[in-house]
DNA sequence: TTTGTATATTGCAATATTACGATATAAATA
DNA sequence: TATTTATATCGTAATATTGCAATATACAAA
């Protein structure tokens, strides 16, 4: 099929597997590194920071966009492009469970 | 035409593309809420907890497993799984970085 | 040994994703 | 206004993913 039975996941779950599914692809990692390395907003370059053609660069990150993980400004000419925190903080609050999880290993069994 | 360019990008950024892909689907997602939930390993009733035919939940283990992010371990008759610590750290040390940068954002623009 | 139980694999149909050339749009500049 | 520059969208080909029925495998129990 290739289609995906949310409806039988929570609102959290499918939220979560969308922010995780859009985080999954390198140029998509290479781009949210970047803007990490920075430190700030980026206008216009990011075309040139990655092995893909403009189409493909643009397109994804317009999924980061829609994911929630990245907020795009217009100015003039080109878009400012920075991190966006409301995507990240829920990934946050996912991976601190896990950190609980795996500081507390008393019970395991494999 | 579907396929990753994966060769354009470094080690790092294809293991965590990886990793976030496998969490990338609410079943997925699911099961490791669930290895979260009952604190051990889980012995034969996964196929139980999920709405999804025994087939594809065996494929989603097996997706979670590939990508080194659960444990499964024969015994006897059924199989016990549990979270594998090696997947999830290095999900933790990007968290850490994203959580670095949103903590000094003072060089925001967007 | 036969039967039951648990999980994996195969095969396939439907849909999604990735990538890019061509083209569109929109602002900046000459 | 015409041209350049930056980004988005469209269309399409190739490949990947999802889901399940059917079947296989492997151990357990009768």
């Amino acid at each position: 099929m290739g289609v995906t039975k949310s409806e039988n996941f929570t609102v959290e779950q499918n939220e979560l597997a969308i922010l995780a599914k859009a985080i999954g692809h390198p140029a998509r990692i290479a781009i949210i590194q970047y803007l990490i390395k920075v430190k700030s907003c980026v206008c216009g370059d990011i075309v040139n920071k990655l092995p893909l053609s403009q189409p493909t660069i643009s397109q994804h990150l317009k999924e980061l966009k829609n994911a929630g993980l990245i907020k795009g400004t217009v100015e003039g000419n080109t878009i400012c492009y920075c991190l966006d925190e409301a995507g990240f903080s829920k990934i946050k609050a996912f991976t601190e469970h896990l950190n609980l999880y795996f500081e507390n290993q008393n019970n395991q069994c494999c």
